[in-house]
DNA sequence: CCTTGACTTGGAGTTACTCCAACCCGGTAG
DNA sequence: CTACCGGGTTGGAGTAACTCCAAGTCAAGG
């Protein structure tokens, strides 16, 4: 698989896992013989993991924390449930802190008055 | 006041005013003799409104024009509005966004077993 | 008079990309 | 056979939005 469809079923841009792979955030990734990255069906399932990590907002040092654990083995498992969990309580701040966002905001739009009605501050 | 107290009554760091203030976000900060900025109680509420702008992710350059607008004056309010408008509209897709991350993540933490216990993937 | 603590500026460093120039390689069209 | 196209490759520069630092100034306290 070429990088351009790896792109596509992962959802990163080809830029971005190129720049994953320097990152050393993916495993060896084999060559054809003109030297183009060919990825296999577990590349892209691992890309896609990353896509869904880094979306949600983790930083590539704890990215780059949990792909050296996978990488270890199943041992580790315990250790990347941890840094899953982990972070779904950060979703669970972020989400709170939209909220009051959003609030917020709410109160200075209503400050500018109604809709299509020119009044107030 | 002092950047320092400013800082804390805002939310900002005082690195981030100090920022601001290059990026032309500021209306012009009073100085002390000395060179200090003297911040009034109009330049924290204003800062405190770029600190939830901010907040809630919208980018500086659009901070940038929100500023310029409301210096201006009153006539752009509706412009300011549609501005907020349009920003919870992508708060609300943020959100979404959240929602999908979090199940994908849930999902993902499942597949490696119960709390405390060595099983499966 | 010296130190302390808060401020000043300009500039370098950081994160996570994103874009670009310059290049190579395989395949078709003329 | 050569010309060109659409992919790929690398290294490096540019971007956003800070964040940190060095080097300097100034006012107040001991």
């Amino acid at each position: 698989m070429r990088i351009s469809e790896a792109a596509a079923a992962c959802g990163l841009s080809p830029d971005t896992i190129r720049y994953y792979e320097k990152s050393k955030m993916l495993p060896k990734v084999h060559r054809t013989t003109n030297g183009n990255r060919d990825f296999s069906q577990e590349n892209v399932e691992w890309l896609t993991l990353l896509y869904w990590l880094r979306e949600s907002g983790m930083p590539l040092k704890e990215m780059r924390r949990f792909t050296h654990l996978a990488q270890a083995g199943p041992e580790t498992i315990p250790e990347r449930r941890k840094i899953l969990l982990d972070h779904s309580e950060q979703l669970r701040r972020r989400r709170e802190k939209l909220d009051r966002c959003e609030a917020v905001l709410a109160v200075k739009i209503a400050s500018y008055g109604a809709p299509d009605q020119e009044n107030q501050t």
